[in-house]
DNA sequence: GGTTTTACTTAACACTGTTAAGTTTTATTT
DNA sequence: AAATAAAACTTAACAGTGTTAAGTAAAACC
């Protein structure tokens, strides 16, 4: 009776050959520029086949960040892994591990942490709750836990000075990948300066 | 002869009215959930009208956005001409400005500084240059300039020094109004803690 | 009053995400 | 092997989008 087990593997497959193409696309075009018409164009079945997989365009997109951003979970955890650091490195490491991945794959992060998609209420349609964005924050608010036990920034909230490390990465990595015209100084030195201030202003 | 300029006058004025009712629509509902047609509806005009006075769709947006940035601009001019305070001051309630205003016109913060309008290139629409938003931006670097000149921050790049804090200022904006159901700590505090970490962070 | 210019509308195009109904393919049962 | 049941996939359509070309009504000029 191996019969389902290999339908539910070509079932497998399919999903995989979907998610692929629109990973793709998606990366290279944007969101709001890929339709499932063209999906299903690249991958030579018809439109509505996709709905047989995925909810919605939307959870395609979702399914397909949760996938990325996986890896950047990894990246960072492996920087927390290496516990020769002191915390505040692996803090700063962290810092700067998220603002490449976010510009390495910068459709991506616009979908996942720019514009949440929101429903015609407001509300966001992929919750955070269990997401991928919600572990990635976990190990920053972690680090700022083990760097406060240190005594390598200053006491306080932690929920506060994450957030707060948050805003900053995050308001450079958004800088960055949606004004592409602004004429911003030199990359590098940017997100040096961001990170090197918070961190200053952090300390204790 | 004044037929002209009576003409010219109700030109204008439906302008305005187009204007108004689009931008009461945006602010209340989001660009992407507002169609030309239902404006259209709301004015009691035919769809096709719109386009006698506004390019596109985006165009109408970006002539909003104009219009309701030239305030916050007044308002960072005004703080700046309060000039009993010292420079540090003024960057300080600049910022704070800055932020509110985001958060006091969610949608229109929104569609200027966080998801910027690109074409299918990927470039911007409306071009940073002259924008609202370039005057905006020069003022915080004025304001840096003069906390640097006051000693008040340690000397640096006054392009790359605003740069930061426009990245604090915009991240903490853009978290707050993206990501409405992330569990974040109590708004002002919040608020406070970005703008006192990134001032702390540039001090000598 | 007739003509030209301006203001506005109707109809249509080429798209979009999505669903209901129909068809083809595959697997199971007799 | 043929008939039935189930799964996979497609066709056609709906209701909507931004936008344009062509046509009509209204105002201004002569």
């Amino acid at each position: 009776m191996g019969v389902q087990e290999r339908r539910e593997r070509e079932k497998e497959e399919l999903r995989e050959i979907i998610l692929d193409a629109a990973s793709e696309m998606f990366a290279q075009e944007g969101y709001a520029n890929v339709s499932m018409r063209k999906i299903a164009d690249k991958i030579e079945y018809s439109p509505t086949t996709i709905y047989l997989y995925f909810k919605d365009k939307s959870d395609l997109l979702n399914q397909i960040c949760e996938e990325t951003f996986g890896k950047l979970i990894e990246m960072v955890a492996a920087i927390e892994a290496e516990d020769s650091d002191a915390p505040i490195n692996c803090l700063q490491k962290g810092m700067r591990a998220y603002i490449e991945f976010g510009l390495k794959y910068p459709n991506h992060y616009e979908v996942t942490f720019i514009t949440p998609i929101m429903d015609f209420l407001g509300q966001e349609v992929h919750p955070y709750e269990g997401s991928s964005g919600q572990k990635a924050f976990e190990h920053i608010t972690r680090q700022v836990v083990g760097s406060m036990q240190a005594g390598q920034i200053k006491q306080g909230d932690a929920a506060v000075i994450s957030q707060t490390i948050w805003a900053a990465i995050h308001g450079v990595t958004a800088l960055l990948i949606g004004h592409q015209d602004f004429p911003f100084v030199e990359k590098e030195i940017l997100i040096d300066s961001v990170i090197k201030t918070t961190i200053k202003g952090l300390q204790a």
